[in-house]
DNA sequence: CTCCTTGATGTTGAATCCAATACAGCAACA
DNA sequence: TGTTGCTGTATTGGATTCAACATCAAGGAG
């Protein structure tokens, strides 16, 4: 979500739930970054609403892993350690497989061709801000069909944990291993086309695989991190 | 939690965090049914505080998927359909064999017994409750070696969902399911004590889908509940 | 010089009060 | 008779106000 889209949002009608999104995207978007204080004073200025909402909105980020709270002392946006982050990663080797075969049979031939056309566009570009966006926009995107309630919030909720570590671990990434990531979109999508949900689980717990070690190939992008 | 647990409490300082664990508790305890509406005045009034830290509370138990909110509206006992509850089945057959394989270098013998004892226990009884409540220690008791921080979260809240579905099921049992299910269970603790992750995964998965099947052979179960 | 106590200050947490919204019941009309 | 619009009431949502707690700095005792 852009700023000006941010912005836009504020004036409109208040709300816990709208602070909590709002919130969220600022998070993502890193505008706050991992380790920070969160003061309910400063969000409720910021939001044009009174602490009350904030502290709601907290709540509901904190269940998204997104905050984390300290009774009587206050809220900070959540850092995960490498191996918080390494379970994360394994949770979702094991789960968005799953997510993707309840996605496979409603996946036509219009929704394949975009996600094709997101994996080349990723190819393309060098801008590692566009990079994340295409990136989550072609996993997501490939669920998005996927007629579930708890397994979908649930992939989101573990992506956006990673949100912050996502993009420092994607400057690290050298030609070689960006090449067999590109390789990997492809395939996928061949799986997709082909409606062979075994091989497409198979290909994306790979790829999902794939970045965990390297990740903890690399605990550096941790120090990257403030 | 005991009723006298649960007022012991009462008395004591007042937080949301603490009304959201008492709710959550009286919930799982079946004091709340599923499709129920929880008025705000009314659950302030049994925990002695106003309303605003039971909406705080709501929020926490609505991202455990116990509570289900509408905006402007009002607060419900969250209710699976029946293909909401298999859902949460099949993740819980991808992700629960990976925290037990989390768990499984950190139990020891006495774990071990601990566990085999509540298999035999569960052997004995003929209660519904108190199978659910062995059932429970049980499995999670399995996992509680695991130095997770996420994944144990999350397997928590997928068994808290369920858990009224667990208790119409149960009711459901023949003769035949039942040994079946006592079975797995020993098998599950050999597994264990050989330490031998791969098959304990196996076992438990197998366990989870089994359950997961008759539910679905079951669909009058969510006839049972209100 | 170190460690503990003690107060000042800032921040969080909860109660009360007020506004906004939804809902039920009734009435008017087609 | 069925439908639509209106009004009163119950309930939720948010702002303000006040209390409790944590943190930090300064000062005093060992």
């Amino acid at each position: 979500m852009t700023n000006a889209a941010i912005t836009d949002l504020v004036a409109h009608g208040n709300s816990s739930a709208r602070i909590a999104e709002l919130l969220r995207a600022a998070i993502l978007h890193g505008e706050y970054q991992p380790g920070q204080r969160l003061r309910q004073e400063d969000v409720a200025q910021r939001f044009g609403a009174s602490r009350v909402p904030v502290r709601e909105a907290f709540r509901t980020l904190e269940a998204d892993g997104l905050v984390t709270l300290v009774a009587n002392t206050g809220a900070w946006v959540s850092r995960l350690s490498l191996t918080e982050c390494d379970e994360v990663y394994q949770t979702r080797e094991r789960v968005e497989p799953l997510l993707l075969r309840y996605a496979l049979p409603h996946i036509d031939e219009a929704h394949a061709d975009r996600l094709e056309e997101l994996a080349a566009q990723m190819q393309r570009t060098d801008g590692v801000e566009e990079f994340l966006r295409l990136d989550r926009e072609f996993h997501l995107g490939s669920y998005e069909a996927a007629e579930t309630t708890v397994l979908g919030d649930l992939v989101r909720r573990l992506w956006n944990t990673t949100q912050h570590y996502r993009r420092a671990f994607t400057l690290l990434l050298d030609e070689h291993a960006t090449r067999v990531v590109h390789d990997e979109h492809h395939m996928l999508v061949g799986a997709i086309r082909a409606g062979d949900a075994d091989d497409a689980e198979r290909i994306l717990a790979g790829h999902i695989r794939r970045t965990r070690l390297g990740l903890a190939r690399h605990p550096e992008v941790f120090d990257l991190l403030p």
